[in-house]
DNA sequence: AATGAATGAGGGTTCATTCAT
DNA sequence: TATGAATGAACCCTCATTCAT
């Protein structure tokens, strides 16, 4: 009877969380229709069979990994960053992008646009729980930034596309284009140019009193 | 048994474009696993056996369809504006890609990302025809305009894909967020606002002579 | 107009026998299934279509090609060697299968046993055509050479297998084993030592007056 | 919606011996080309899906059907002949032949001449397994026998085809011409009428002291 | 709770056959 | 007469899903 002596005997509630994250290496590795259960089944060292126990069927499994990566992410980040000056708020934004990137979770955007066609719902969940309040979060800051007088006026409501756009380019380019660029991505100097781009556009003008 | 009096209609110069134009429509739409040649098929106005006399395979298929919709695109962007002024060229630019994101076009990019992992061969192809030609056109603009004084000297390697970020943003909000969002994208308002930040930014600050 | 010029123009009563040469190479080489009309047609100089104004489909092309080929061969051989001696007879038997042997008819045993199953109209075809009319050939000249005393009395009904057995195994052998074996086989050889042993057995015993 | 109740009801080893026995048979009946899975499968009692459980795909599964019929049958036969006469080894191989032809096995010879060009794999593995194997045991014992003067000095790396040669029409015969003969084949007289020549054709003469 | 053998619908691919030109 | 583009049925193979154990 004595298992794997390293890991204790796992008990059922493990066994959902360790599903999700094979399942999330393997969406995010070859796309959704190209990932097979069995692989999945596999990294998560059980049977086919036990997903079923678990998740009804592939599409549902699919969204759970989507809501178990992303519902934690969000709620602390508009808390941690209401303190900030606006100008540190985005530095702030920017750097975490940076570090998610990095991880399994940085393949979540790849992996939803290609399938927000054939999943409208995952589509509408991730727009609303991530999309819509990062951009309202945003727009909230830019707001109380021009308010302030540390930014100069500008259109609120499509300024956060150019905030957030340079730095999804930065996270689907590190999993698209970055074999076949002679270089590789320096995430960190992106950040920084993207900063300075993007605070010397918002900084008030001289003539503007 | 008469079969349908319509069998066998057009020429053999028409089909291979029929059959991409309608290969294009249904990869964007659904994605490479998700598109059957039946469908393709049956919207180019032929059955399955046909496609197999223009193209040997699926894949191959789908590689037509990029190389033939990109190909024209792009010499003609290059030459058509060497002659203007960096901040003209910048808008062109903007210009050029909103008017393409409306056409069936628009959804490659989308689809190459989705891809990129199972075609390696398409997202090199892509990068060698697209990405790199058109940053490396971006930069080459950036760096006239440094040297000439209209911007201020700054990171040109990574300014790029901050000139590329937000309208690669609505290139591919169009196709997915779209549907969800309250109010639908005014991708010229994008275009304008992109271009008010990205100008401001790299304008050369008062102090520096 | 000038078609090739080393090759007058081929007139409609050539085609059929253009399509069959092409065929029995096909078939001989690669078996009834595995031959792909496009390959016939592309040897035979013409198109699929063209195959079709001559032969109504595959199955008789096949029938054809045997028949073709069958044909001619039986009706001298059984003339030829009315007057020979029993010995000699099977002498000139074996040699003449030898040669046959070498040229793409040599094909046809194998490829016949191949398609008995599916082809049974073939196979019935062959047993009439060739394996009877062969078998009783070789009954006769035994039976001749058991009456004059050439060859002692023996069960002429199944002594036609022995002498047929082992030129069989030869012809199968060049088309099946040949590639695989340490050295090629030397048929000259074969015959020599059938016919020894062969004629060696049905040699009357001296006890038998 | 209720299935039918018996599935899923055999254990796992006994499957892929009951599949590649339904495969035998159909193969034997119709040849590679012209067998479909479908029909394996139901002839085993399963669905197609499950061949690819115990069998990559058709080809393996055909190779899987040679090697495990041809395989047991060899061991043994070489053993069992040592102790005997030259003469009463050719008397039991003989017989060996005689009554595996009546099982399905008999088929085999027929099945692997028809596709010898298309599976080169096979046709080696058979010729290394069976036919050399076979070929040198005849060898090796017509050698003991011109030896020990049971046998006249005749040329043996030749001789093993006419020894072979008649058993072999006559397994080929009973599943190709059989039906259309006159008469059924006689395997037992076509075994004695084999012998008898065979061995008074080996029959040292009255004049070699 | 977990297994894994079995299923069967679905899609890619081939190729004999047809028929407008 | 000859073409060759087009067809569509057939087959191999995959894999999400089921269910007896």
């Amino acid at each position: 009877m004595p298992e794997a002596p390293t890991r204790w005997r796992r008990r059922k509630e493990a066994r959902p969380n360790e599903i999700v994250a094979a399942a999330l290496d393997s969406f995010v590795e070859r796309g959704y229709a190209a990932t097979r259960l069995e692989d999945v089944a596999r990294r998560a060292g059980v049977t086919k069979g036990t997903l079923y126990l678990y998740f009804p069927n592939k599409a549902e499994l699919f969204k759970a990994v989507v809501r178990a990566v992303l519902s934690p992410r969000l709620a602390d980040m508009a808390g941690a960053m209401a303190t900030l000056s606006a100008s540190a708020f985005l530095e702030r934004l920017v750097i975490t992008v940076r570090d998610v990137a990095a991880t399994p979770v940085g393949g979540l955007p790849k992996l939803i646009l290609a399938e927000s066609g054939n999943f409208p719902e995952i589509a509408r969940f991730y727009y609303e729980e991530v999309v819509e309040r990062g951009l309202n979060l945003i727009k909230g800051v830019l707001r109380r930034g021009v308010a302030s007088g540390e930014f100069r006026p500008v259109d609120v409501d499509y300024v956060c596309y150019c905030v957030v756009g340079p730095m999804l380019l930065g996270v689907l380019w590190q999993r698209t284009m970055e074999p076949y660029a002679a270089a590789p991505l320096d995430y960190d100097r992106l950040c920084r140019t993207h900063l300075d781009i993007l605070l010397a556009g918002l900084r008030p003008t001289e003539a503007a009193p």
